[in-house]
DNA sequence: TTGTTTTTAGAACATTTGTATTAAAAAGGA
DNA sequence: TCCTTTTTAATACAAATGTTCTAAAAACAA
């Protein structure tokens, strides 16, 4: 009997709206008339979706970090790490505008949940797992036997988590100068100074012209 | 004539009550009304010092990184470089409540620079003078032989500089876990990775008990 | 004390805010 | 076609916003 409306379709749109307002005007300005207008439909309508504010916006924090939960989900493993952890990384990072896009939005939100309680759990959520992918980083390159001897976990954690988020926050905030070459540079250089010498996929020193990793022609 | 007020001391105070009401209530309570109750004054009496919130906004901001640059100026520099980079970096670290204020104050204004025009040359500015710290580290450490050789400088001051501003949101964020100590062990450890074995003046397997340097007594 | 000027306080303004309410429009089953 | 329910749109309202304006208060020089 009734107009069917796909709600989570709908949801999902006012989200990507509300993004988009956050990134062009700032999270101050990501207000239900904005949003609405943005979105392309009506206060009115829009509160059959959310109910407050509060919803709205809590809602289009988690999609953020759906989003980039998906994204370390669906990346494709060769089996080496040396590769596979920088492959990895490099979906987390801003490498390009859609990337950058969501983590202008999700600074806005980690900033705005210091001061409301209602976004606190989520942040808190995606700082563990992010977290928890250096812990399997270093369990891994432990277990393959590729790690410099001596080294103390727990600071090795926080400082590889540290390079991530610091690259993280450069990268929006200076796009020209932190640019994706510079991220996955970043990134394996800090991954090889982990690891023992000659590790046999990663050549210490490639020339600067050639780019094709192990050039054994048949 | 005319009663006599110190503007600079009166501005500082609103700036002051105005990173109170960020930290608080986040800066999207930052209103006139606000913080001139928080300041102790009225709407009005604020308006002779600032004719608009964005040029009070804009001087809070400004004020902050004057606090930060002070407390880089105010290093006392040993001449080891080894000890001097982490006592550096230890100002500039949310390494006591009143830094950590600051950094959250500081991390508001740069969300909102993204979004706000009046505010981006201030952080373009903040974040060239960070950023030349680690030039200048690398110089340093260059000069005095202490760096392993074939490091790229570029690729480097980049990682560096990530180390030190995602320590900062992480210590903001989760201050239980990345205390003061982590962050400093964080540091001495990424600065010894950048070094050659056996330095004289930092040793690399100090015992855990003693903790005085150089224990010549007399 | 008197006079002059700055500082202060508070009210006033139009605009924007979140939320509530109301009625019209839409869509599918009878 | 008509009926039922959801969805939509528009208005209404109190509260908060940035800014302006006016007059009182304060402090120093005469």
């Amino acid at each position: 009997m009734p107009k069917i409306v796909d709600h989570e379709l709908q949801k999902a749109k006012v989200a990507e709206a509300t993004w988009r307002v956050i990134q062009k005007h700032g999270i101050e300005q990501a207000s239900v008339r904005n949003i609405a207008e943005e979105a392309g439909i009506s206060v009115g309508s829009m509160r059959h979706y959310f109910s407050t504010q509060s919803e709205l916006l809590s809602y289009s924090m988690k999609r953020v970090s759906e989003r980039v939960s998906q994204r370390i989900y669906d990346t494709v493993f060769s089996g080496d790490l040396m590769q596979d952890i920088p492959s990895l990384l490099h979906e987390v990072l801003p490498t390009d505008n859609e990337k950058r896009l969501e983590m202008e939005v999700w600074f806005s939100f980690v900033v705005k949940s210091l001061s409301d309680e209602s976004l606190r759990a989520l942040r808190h959520q995606v700082d563990d797992e992010l977290r928890s992918i250096f812990v399997q980083v270093f369990n891994g390159l432990s277990e393959n036997q590729l790690l410099l001897p001596g080294l103390d976990f727990a600071i090795e954690v926080e400082r590889f988590y540290a390079v991530l988020d610091g690259l993280a926050i450069h990268a929006v905030m200076r796009p020209e100068r932190v640019t994706p070459e510079v991220m996955i540079a970043v990134i394996k250089q800090h991954l090889l100074s982990l690891c023992q010498p000659n590790v046999p996929s990663m050549v210490k020193k490639p020339e600067s012209n050639a780019k094709k990793e192990q050039p054994r022609d048949t």
